[in-house]
DNA sequence: AATGAATGAGTCTTCATTCAT
DNA sequence: GATGAATGAAGACTCATTCAT
């Protein structure tokens, strides 16, 4: 019961801040869209600032074992199957959890105040190319993660579809992009 | 003498931004940080939009010539020389702007009323890529540009030199990342 | 409830505009007249304008149906007869709503802005003497209405009654000053 | 050389506060109407209020022993024939400094720091009253002042001529409205 | 536990006043 | 003396937070 006011809850944060940023999720508007009293979010969480980490914080609890797993699929196979395949995953994720997917392209950085995230990829990211790609791998990282923020984000807001850009990305960096 | 306080302004206006974001560049940490009193700010500007945007249209009229004349050098080399050549200007551009970059790459989003600085890059981008990439021009345009922002920001975070990055992207996203 | 609130907070407002005048009447003066805190005021009223205006607006929509009574009772009667009726209608309303007409009495002027009692006033009785003053009702409307707004104010700085000035001005109009 | 400075500003400043009110009398409007510069207003006077009471005082100075004389012409003479006089004089003079005028009947209200022209005319108008109307005269006063003010705000507003208002009032007093 | 009106600290903005040139 | 940019106190308004019901 609980548990179900503070799902309801986080998902209005999380599509007001879709709809209206960060700075446009007024506690009142967090209420209205999620047909509760103003009060009563503060009987959920101590203020405002927590209610945002915890949306945060709840997707990425929902989010890390799903990735941590991905970022193991294969632990033996060479670095390029490896980032086909974690993209691949990631992007499935992603189309899975368009909304908040939403709230991390629309927002991310500001440390720890944001959704991790991203810093979890990049992480995952570097991991994986790091026996084959050594100290270039957090540069890679970072740079393929830049990639898929910026893409996903123009997806996004095309409304269009998200399939194809894993092999996009990962061929693109694994081969450079191909000619017409 | 009115331009010099003008320029002092909005450097104090891009120092904030840098450090604190765009929501903490409140006019009283904009004037402190300038060293005048709060009433002075608005003998330069009507009010804080007007500051901010200004802040954004002046160093934009600053770049943009520059960044078009690098989307025209060597109209008519092949794309690939073109592409390394445009982002090897940009960096230069970006380390020579550094503070104002830290500001790009905080804040970008936002439609007309953020920097239009990457949009404008997006664009030259996908014009370069255009006769050798055809209708995937702006796809990859969207993704080098994201590149770009994530691996300067985390080069900035770092204090590190944005030398050698021109030729890193350029290189992996014409023949993919370099083994080891 | 919300009413009465709403109805405490125009009465703070007129107490404080009667007092300090209209320029006196800060916000916080009247919050605190009001017996509520700032903020409080805002859940009644959109910004300090609408706020003045409303005050206006409530006491002109409680005593124009009055005023028009008034001025329609003994439509049949001569002038003179119904000047002296509107007259002492008049003066007992006031009478009646004091605090209110030291505001009127103090802020008249300025177009829309301000209460607009005196003018409803003036017309009225031009209306009433037309039939036997002609085109001179207007002027003598003018002067009745200056009459009864500066007898009104100094009896009202004197803390004294208005009873009898009505009498005093329809005789003083209609055959001239007494002599002792 | 002052002399004609100070006399500049102070027309300024009636000027400004004739057309947009005394609250719309901002220094920086009154400095820039009279051709100065704000720091030079604070040369001849030390600050706003202070300005602004000049102003009344001075033409206050200027009008005071015109209406004292006004005052004492026939002192042997009945009380009609003085008030008829006076009004006549009176009219004459507000004609003549039409401007001021415009402060006076716009602004008057608020003890001491109005124009004090209008208490100084109930005044002379009851002495005046007082040997035929005996107590009855102060009040006849704040009448006919009441009067003269909204007929005079009215002439002003509209454009009109003074001419024929004194005996207008004159004989409204002394033998009632005349009918048509 | 839910409600939503009340609260008041924090922001933006204005404008009388000062003071270096 | 004249100038007008700089100053900052004061006022309007917002919104996260509290609390009586």
């Amino acid at each position: 019961m609980r548990e179900q006011v503070t799902a309801a809850i986080l998902e209005a944060t999380e599509d007001v801040i879709a709809t209206r940023g960060l700075e446009g999720a007024s506690i009142a508007a967090i209420a209205e869209r999620a047909g509760v009293a103003v009060g009563t979010l503060y009987n959920y969480f101590p203020d405002r600032d927590e209610l945002i980490a915890s949306l945060f914080k709840q997707r990425r609890s929902d989010l890390a074992p799903r990735l941590a797993e991905l970022a193991h699929v294969g632990a033996r196979q060479p670095a390029e199957r490896r980032l086909r395949d974690y993209l691949d995953g990631l992007l499935a994720l992603f189309e899975e959890q368009r909304k908040y997917i939403r709230v991390v392209v629309a927002v991310d950085p500001g440390g720890t105040r944001g959704p991790v995230l991203l810093p979890l990829i990049t992480t995952a990211i570097a991991d994986i190319l790091r026996p084959g790609y050594g100290k270039r791998s957090d540069e890679y990282a970072h740079m393929i993660v830049g990639c898929l923020k910026l893409l996903v984000r123009w997806r996004v807001e095309q409304g269009a579809s998200l399939a194809g850009d894993a092999e996009l990305i990962a061929h693109t960096f694994l081969h450079g992009m191909v000619k017409r």
